[in-house]
DNA sequence: CAGCATCCTCACCGATACTG
DNA sequence: CAGTATCGGTGAGGATGCTG
């Protein structure tokens, strides 16, 4: 079956319309986790450069998230074999593609914005 | 100006990216909104529909999470003056609009999903 | 029916210090 | 530089029972 009409198949059934939102919630939820996919949309980056980027992340919490987008397949961590050793992150294919939720989202949250502000206006 | 021309600038900006994607993030986070959401999707329902619909939810987190969904302007309460006494919840304007995130999400959820399958295939 | 009150637990997250 | 180890707080969410 092709992607597309099974993408039309799970938007019919509510079960199935969840499991497949769930699965990009997992990918992004935590609290560091859409900033450093976003600081990676900028291009890949190292260690310490994605901590600097974030800003206020401890080590800890940074090398846990990172853990866990590499293990979703989110991001890929390669050491490049020149000296000194530099090891780098960057986004996955599916990674990339995180790109269409994150906007879609963006376009909600502002759009959302106004819509509250003007209710708030009209004594709503 | 204009929300289109908002929603531009915004996606250059990293910091302003961010904030609205965790705008968007506050209103589906919590481990049953996005069920809630989705069973509202199909209409407006009672309490304990969606409490049905929702399943093994109980009546203490549902009260929760409708009244942080009314906060954030996601839903809407309304009592209906007939008797007996029905109160339905239903999607604001707002609400609706989460559609279109909700389905960018199922789209890159299947996607991701078989993606990955695919690189298990090819032993990666 | 549509909730509220209370108690409890565990995962999430921060701070700090240390290591190869 | 790129992490790991340890300790500790807090709040999301579950279970259960009660109410107008």
């Amino acid at each position: 079956m092709s992607i597309d009409s099974k993408i039309k198949e799970v938007k019919k059934c509510p079960v199935q319309y969840v499991l497949a939102i769930q699965e990009a919630m997992n990918a992004i939820q935590g609290k560091w986790k859409v900033h450093i996919i976003a600081s990676l949309l900028f291009g890949p980056k190292r260690f310490s450069e994605i901590q600097k980027s974030v800003g206020r992340i401890n080590p800890r919490m940074l090398s846990k998230e990172l853990k866990e987008l590499e293990l979703n397949g989110i991001i890929k961590r390669e050491i490049q074999n020149i000296s000194p050793v530099v090891i780098e992150y960057s986004l996955t294919e599916s990674g990339c593609k995180l790109k269409k939720v994150l906007d879609a989202m963006i376009d909600w949250g502002i759009e959302h914005r106004v819509i509250s502000l003007k209710k708030l206006k009209h004594g709503k």
